[in-house]
DNA sequence: TATGAATGAGCGTTCATTCAT
DNA sequence: TATGAATGAACGCTCATTCAT
C-alpha cells in the first residue's frame, strides 16, 4: 500500500521549489506569481497544484527551508552563554523575519498547524526553535526558577513581539537588538528585589 | 478652515458601520464583504470608500469599537493584585482576540501604525492597553526591577503568545487562562534562586 | 426601485457582442475564447462576467441573434402553401442549426429553459418558431384535423430530428431538404386508406 | 491473427464497468469522474484508456447496457395493438432518456455514428428500436400509408421531442405519457377530413 | 457627496488524456 | 498490459478599488 514515490516527481518537485526561489531572489516574495514559477520550472500548472495545495504551501515550504538553514547555523555554533551573546545568536533569525512584511506574515500564518497531519515546514521549525532554546537556556546563566520549556517559549514571544513593533514605525528608531535585550533580561535573568 | 460635518454625512457612516456589524454577526469577519455592506447600508461601493480609505479600516473600527469596549470594562474594574487576578482580568481581551483567526490577524497587523497621522483605532487601544497595565502593575505584588513600560509591553506579548498558540490545535488542549498564568507569573513574580 | 440601464451598459454589453461576433466569424465557436473576447472588446475578465453568467450564456445571445434573423426573414416571406415550399422556408434554419455541431448542442441544451427567469435568446426563439409555424400551418393545404400547435412541435420534432441524423455519417448521404420533406409529407398531408 | 483475449483483460474492463455503475448509481452521470472510477476499480488512469478510448466510450458502454436492458423487456412484451399500448410499452424507454440531462445528451450524441465502424452500443440500441418498431408497426391499428421505416423514425423523433420538452419546466406541468400520446395519435392514425 | 459599472491581475481548478517507465 | 505523474489550455471567479458621471 505504501506507493514509494517517484524519482521523476521528486525531481519535478525539486525544480518548482527552485523556480519560486529564483523569482524571490529576483522579486521577492510580493511578486511571487505561481505562473511564473511554473513557467521557469518548465512545467504545467496543473503539476504545481498536484505538488502543492495553493501557493501558501509553496512559501511554507520557501520560508521554512530558509528557516532550517538559519537554525542550522544556530545550532552548530556554541550555546551562549548571557542574555547579550543570546540575542547576538537569534539576531540572523530576527533579520530575517523581520526583513519582509509579506514573510512575516506568512510565518505568524503558518507557525502553528490546524492539525498534526497538517503541520508545514514552518511550524517544523518552530519546534525546532523551541527544542534548541531549551538547550541553550539550560545553563546557569538564566534562571532555572522555571522549566527551560516556558523559558523557550516566551523568548519566542519577545522574539515576535520585537519584530512586530519594529515594522511600526512609531517604534522603529530603535535597533532590533536593542529592542529585544531588554525582554530578555527581565526575562531570563530577573533580579527583583 | 474646519469644515463642518454635514449630518448626513455622520449618518451614511453610521449606517456602514451598523451594515458591517450586522454582516460580521451573521457570517463572520472572513466573509466580509463591501458588497453585502453597501447593500445593505443601501450606498454605492463608491460611497464606503469616500468614508473608509479601505476594507481594514472598516474592520479597524469595528474591532476598535471591540477592544474599546473591553478596556473600559477593564477599567472599570479594581486594579488585580495578583497574577491570577490579573489574568482574571485580562480573560475579556483574551477571549475576544481568540475567537476568530480573521480577527487575530488583524489586530496583529493594525496594533502599530507605520506613522502618527494613521494611528486607527486599534492601535489607540493597544496604548490605551499599556498605560492600563503599566497602573496595574505599578502595583507592590509584581516585580519592581523593571520599568513598568517594559513589564507592560511584556504582557501584551505573552497575551499575543497565548493566542497564536491556542489556534494551533496541537497546543490546544490547555484553556487559555491556564496557558496565560506561567507565563506571567514567571515575567511578573520571578524568584530565582 | 427600477435602476434604468446606463448607456454606458449597453455598449460594453454591446461591444462584447460584437467582438464575440467577430471571433466566431474569424475562428468558428469551437475556438471562441473569453480571453480573446475581452481583449478585443477591450473590457477587462470581471466585465465580461458581470454581464454574462458563463461562456454558454454569451453563446446563446449569439446564436438567439442569429437564429432571431432568420425568424425574422422567414417571417417576411409568404407562407408557405406546401410542403415542399415548407421545407424550402425552413431550409436556412435547417442550414444555420446543421451547419456546426457545436452551434447544434448549444441550441440543444439551451432550447427550452429550467425556470421562465431563465429563458435565454434561444429559447425565446423556439418559442417563435412554434408561433410562425402555427400561423403558416393554419391553412388548407394542410391537415386540420389536429391543432396547430400540436403540427407545430411535430415539425419541430422533425427538424431536430433531421439535423441529428445529418450529423451521423452512416446516414447523411441524403441532403437535407430529401431527409426532412417525406417526415413532414407524412405529418402534415396523410391520407391513410 | 486473433489474439486470444487474456482472461486478466476481461477482468479488468469488468472492474471499470462495475465502478463506473457505482459511481454513477451513488453520485449521477455528471459526477462521474475516471479518477473515482479508476480509484474504485483498483487500477491506473493509464488502464482506462487502454480499455476505452475516451470516457464518452464507457458511458456509451454504460447507458447502451441500460437500453439493451430496457429493449429485452420490450421484445419480450407484446406487441401494442393501440397508441396507448405503444405509449405504454415506450414508457420505459421515455423515463430512463428523461431522468438525467446528461444522459439524454449522450444518448443524443451518440445515437448516430460518424463511421460504420464506430457504431457504439447506443447506436445499436437505436438500430434495434427501429428494427422493433418497424415490427410493432406493421399492424392495421396503425396508418400504412407510409413505411415502416419513416413511421418508426417518427416515432423516435418524437420521443426525443417529448423527452426535450421535459427538461424545460414551462412544459413539464403535463406528464410524460400525456405528452407523448397525442404526437403519436397525430402520427400514426391520422385522420383528415 | 453619491453613484455603480468597470477594472484587472491573479488564483485555483478542472480533468480527460498522454507517455515514459 | 499496467502504471500514475504530468499535461495544458481554458474557465470561472474574486473582490477591493477606481473614476467618470
Amino acid at each position: 500500500m505504501n506507493k514509494p514515490i517517484q524519482k521523476r516527481t521528486l525531481q519535478t518537485r525539486a525544480r518548482l521549489l527552485e523556480a519560486a526561489r529564483q523569482v524571490v531572489e529576483e522579486t521577492g516574495y510580493p511578486a511571487l506569481r505561481t505562473e511564473e514559477v511554473v513557467k521557469r520550472a518548465g512545467t504545467a500548472k496543473g503539476t504545481f497544484f498536484a505538488h502543492f495545495p495553493d501557493k501558501d504551501a509553496l512559501m511554507d515550504h520557501l520560508i521554512g527551508a530558509d528557516l532550517d538553514a538559519i537554525l542550522d547555523h544556530m545550532q552548530a555554533g556554541s550555546a551562549p552563554n548571557s542574555v547579550v551573546q543570546l540575542v547576538e545568536s537569534l539576531m540572523p533569525l530576527l533579520r530575517y523575519m523581520g526583513a519582509e512584511r509579506e514573510v512575516f506574515d506568512v510565518i505568524i500564518r503558518r507557525s502553528g498547524a490546524a492539525a498534526i497531519e497538517d503541520i508545514g515546514p514552518i511550524a517544523k521549525t518552530f519546534e525546532r526553535q523551541v527544542v534548541l532554546l531549551m538547550q541553550w537556556l539550560d545553563n546557569s546563566a538564566f534562571r532555572r526558577d522555571v522549566g527551560p520549556d516556558l523559558l523557550a517559549e516566551g523568548v519566542q514571544a519577545f522574539v515576535v513581539q520585537t519584530i512586530a513593533l519594529n515594522f511600526c514605525s512609531l517604534h522603529n528608531t530603535v535597533d532590533l537588538p536593542d529592542r529585544l535585550r531588554p525582554y530578555l533580561e527581565a526575562w531570563l535573568t530577573p533580579s527583583p528585589s
